[in-house]
DNA sequence: CGTTCGATTGAGCTTTCTCAAGCACAGTGG
DNA sequence: CCACTGTGCTTGAGAAAGCTCAATCGAACG
């Protein structure tokens, strides 16, 4: 299964330095010679998607480890009949196809023009082997991963639209709370409407209605499409929890 | 948060050797000199839950690393008004307590009469330091159930009852057909219509209402409450893929 | 300025849930 | 040995949450 983004990838200008990579856990760097890490990287090529572009598919074979510098991607499956999961969003400094398999278990696609470094998988198995904490590191993200795949189960096995939206909100403003491009409670959302659907477990309407529902009760405020202002995280956290 | 089922615990026959014990994935096995693994599990000792007894609550400190050698446990996590979500069932051979993390992030309760063998999380830890090959091998098995999970959130987001159901039959006919007590298309419910539909993000009148279904149109047989034979695991397959 | 595509809003419908009653079976005691 | 009882399973009827289909809105872009 050769993909158009696949092509793309091999058009690139070679050597490309790719100085905007970092690594957003910090924990990476604690068990590691960040340095060794850095150089690591800078070995890595550059490739830039638009929206919509597809940088693998379900299958393909793993041949390549990304980290992303700029834009997001979602990570998705299909079923038969065209019904969409998205099991996460790839933010800036989020690694990408490592894995254990030989196939990738997602699609991704970028939901806003993105920019990523790569590495041949070989050369990153490589520096794995040399750089033996690493291991340990993948487990503990792994289990990390585990952990909030967990909490994704509760939300689509048990909670309500509301609170479902309110708990995306409500992480996404968390996460943003980390990063230097965030002012207090403004959340960008790069997704559309049905990516988020797609992610809760919900249809693209109902996402817009719980998201007009919360603006009517001044809980948010939609700056834009893209971008929400959490007015009252206080009640917002109450809804995610209870629904109440 | 002491709990009954950690009484229960100190109140074993020291020294029980804990013959019953095995090692479900083949590749831990492979990758360990297996009469280390065995030799190690020789030094565990047992426990004995009747069904319902808890076994560790959310939130307990992680202080043993368990087998489960007979029985069947379930992990769960609860919302604050109660609302349960299953994450999976524990079947003999599979370990448990094996976490990064300082607390356990469920739940474990017997759904039937189970036996365990455990050990201090401390000789585990420096069992796993004396094995190295061991990391790559946790490592491996959190990627494993990573996997799993992704499945899982398909289903729970996507799926319908229909095909929730007929996807949980398979699975547990799939994992049946590895073991030795299975005979050909027979597979064993161990835990309550409850517990399933809480696995599956249903309630237990939908499980029973579908498996009833199931029962209609003779693509299973209820030979009692707890057992189930799989009369058309084809058309079973159709229905877990696409629900038509 | 018109076009297009995603977001929003509305109306009716379907699936699943909730609540409630009846059933089956295992364990208990007469 | 059999009625009694409790627990979990099944089935039914009505309600509700969220889905589907459809119309409208609005921002981005040529």
């Amino acid at each position: 299964m050769l993909t158009p983004a696949k092509r793309h990838l091999e058009d690139l200008p070679a050597d490309h330095p790719c100085a905007g990579c970092k690594v957003r856990d910090k924990a990476v760097c604690g068990v590691l010679d960040c340095a060794d890490l850095t150089s690591f990287k800078s070995l890595g090529r550059t490739v830039r998607l638009s929206s919509g572009q597809v940088l693998f598919h379900e299958g393909d074979p793993v041949s390549r480890v990304f980290t992303l510098t700029t834009g997001t991607l979602k990570l998705y499956n299909l079923l038969a009949d065209g019904r969409c999961h998205v099991a996460g969003f790839v933010s800036p400094g989020d690694f990408l196809g490592i894995s254990m398999d030989d196939e990738h278990v997602f699609s991704a696609e970028a939901v806003e023009a993105s920019q990523l470094c790569w590495f041949p998988r070989t050369r990153f198995d490589g520096f794995v082997e040399d750089h033996s904490p690493m291991e340990r590191e993948l487990y503990r993200m792994a289990a990390h991963e585990l952990a909030s795949a967990h909490q994704q189960m509760m939300l689509l096995g048990r909670k309500t639209a509301i609170e479902r939206l309110a708990t995306f909100l409500i992480v996404l403003a968390g996460r943003a709370a980390g990063t230097s491009d965030s002012v207090g409670t403004m959340v960008q959302l790069p997704m559309s409407r049905s990516d988020i659907a797609d992610y809760l477990g919900l249809t693209k309407e109902t996402v817009s209605r719980v998201l007009s529902s919360f603006r009517r009760d001044h809980l948010i405020r939609l700056c834009s499409v893209h971008q929400i202002e959490i007015l009252e995280l206080r009640r917002l956290e109450l809804l995610a929890a209870s629904g109440a």
